[in-house]
DNA sequence: AATGAATGAGACTTCATTCAT
DNA sequence: CATGAATGAAGTCTCATTCAT
């Protein structure tokens, strides 16, 4: 008798599903995956224990979940900053946009990202979910910037490498914040970066 | 009754209390911290499970120590590398040779980053540990740049903004190999934009 | 994450409640606290393992139910007793029927007292629970006879004094049978001694 | 091979057995047998943990040998007071005096007889030998008592019941004094009644 | 489809006892 | 005789997952 998961169909299942996969992400956010158990989730999500392994193979079956979620999260207000573009484009004002963007979604997904990057060491599936969102993030923005004639040599390699320091840089930002270091001077020297680097030829 | 912990004096109980520190670094290393569990540790290295608790109040308390060998680890080859600095100096040559080490000691450290980076977003303690760990290098190299007029301006954001980004890129460069990215051709990216950021008034 | 207990409210869940402390009474009785493991509980109750924490704590919460169980056997029947109890009345008569009745309580709750009392010296908790039982009762019964002309003077402290009497020589009586002791002119001796007691002026 | 326990003859090495007996009476007597390990008690005796078993087989070695000395404090003031007893006497002082006796070897031996007593009920050992305590002393008593006229008929039931009394209140009176309760009209309860006892024909 | 009580393997930790030095 | 580090069995408690209702 082959494990069955449930694939919702009605609405009011669906609502099941995606309250159980929003608890999963504030509480793995919140308190990281190995210190969320089953019953928290569900208890956050309004539902019974049991019935999570309707909708779930097991706990990493949500973790997959909320990884899914956070990508889109995360993705979708930066590609659409770029459905907008159209040349010829203020590439300053464009780059400080994208910088408060990151900033923002760093502060909304809280924790998430820690933790589920916590776990992309230890587990290939969630690695590749995350290798993958990148891939489509900078192969996009890539493609969109070589189009625009905006980079014209090495764009993904720089799109790679300036998504990682902005990266970086909110997280740095968000959460560890130094008292010696003046962040509107590193916010400021980000972006200039940046700037630079696509300017390179 | 205070618990206490042997405080080896002898060689043969600081070579034992090594090894357990060694087994955590690498278990932690290759599955984590929550997938590691006592019993493997002692078994690594290769003493019993109680004497464990001889030498640590718990298992905390072992990840305590590993994130100070880590840290050590880490820091150690980059400041001997400043130690030998000395004006007037070549640049380009000089962050190059930094790029490779911190490529070369992520490669070396594997899995540990990730996994004690993890634990930084819920256990407060660790974080502290890692945050330490930055100020400690971001002012010590600031300090020696700034002196050596190397860095003008806004040393201390600057040297901590580079030290994202070779991070950033050096995990990229060990963990995450993307098919479509030229890493050699990022390397120089990323030691040309460190450059241009010191030289930046 | 406050660590919630089921309350349950089921008659099955409230028979398997009282399964585990009728498990931890005799277990307890018969071995003492710290000679009986949770495993063994679960097992007498026909229960497994986990679902004890779900009713209980830990292994003290359960030791503090049996507590109020026992509370709960020796008291009653005394205070019973003292219900049906109306002047004019046949002292030497009513402390008879005490004594029998303070042995028949020992003999039936066969180890717990003593299982109990040892925890008294070393656990605040259960000894704050053995005082305010002998309060209860003292105080009680006390203010009946008193109430009812039986003792004049110092009515607490000779309550109190009569109960450790009795509870010694039930102690005595049921556990430590000396050859050379004649229990039933004992038995009288007590009676007589608790009769004299009341009517000291 | 035979395990053998030390039978130390040397002076140092009695000592040292010695210490071992007092550490353990300090400990039982502050936190019970169970919460007392080898470790402390070496520790508190100033020996090595090793050492422990070269006089005793194991931990409930010297519980007993804790126990044999428990005995012996208790025991011989009141003997001592008995052998100075010579016809005639004055009840009254006599029965007080004793009472203060008791209260004060109980105050001084504060927690161990409970520690002991705890074990009673599991420990067939430990039962034998306090029970085996308890008859030297009544029939000790009885007996001069009887020699002396003082008591004419149940010298053993009477004395043994009279002991029960004083240990009762004895405990009452060191460990759980309750508000409401005065403590020397019951001291005054406890004299009149053993006395009264004495006198019973 | 839903509930939540129940299961039991396994995690962390302690400690009586042993043994190499 | 003495040391105290070492052993490993056993205890308490957690939690992903199942199952009777």
């Amino acid at each position: 008798m082959p494990k069955t998961v449930r694939n919702p169909q009605q609405e009011r299942s669906i609502d099941k599903k995606n309250r159980i996969i929003t608890a999963g992400y504030e509480l793995f956010s919140e308190n990281g995956y190995y210190n969320t158990n089953t019953v928290q989730i569900a208890k956050r999500a309004g539902v019974s224990t049991g019935i999570v392994y309707g909708y779930f193979r097991d706990k990493k079956d949500i973790l997959r979940e909320v990884t899914s979620l956070y990508m889109a999260k995360v993705t979708k207000p930066i590609l659409q900053l770029f459905d907008e573009l159209c040349a010829p484009f203020d590439v300053r004002g464009f780059v400080a946009e994208i910088v408060e963007l990151v900033i923002a979604a760093h502060r909304e997904n809280a924790g998430i990202h820690e933790a589920l990057h916590a776990l992309t060491h230890t587990d290939s599936e969630i690695s590749a979910q995350f290798i993958s969102l990148e891939d489509e993030l900078t192969l996009n923005i890539a493609g969109r910037l070589s189009r625009l004639n905006v980079i014209k040599k090495d764009a993904k390699e720089k799109v790679h490498f300036a998504m990682d320091m902005l990266q970086s840089f909110a997280h740095e930002y968000i959460y560890d914040h130094h008292d010696y270091i003046d962040y509107d001077r590193m916010k400021k020297l980000v972006t200039d970066s940046i700037i630079a680097l696509i300017d390179v030829d």
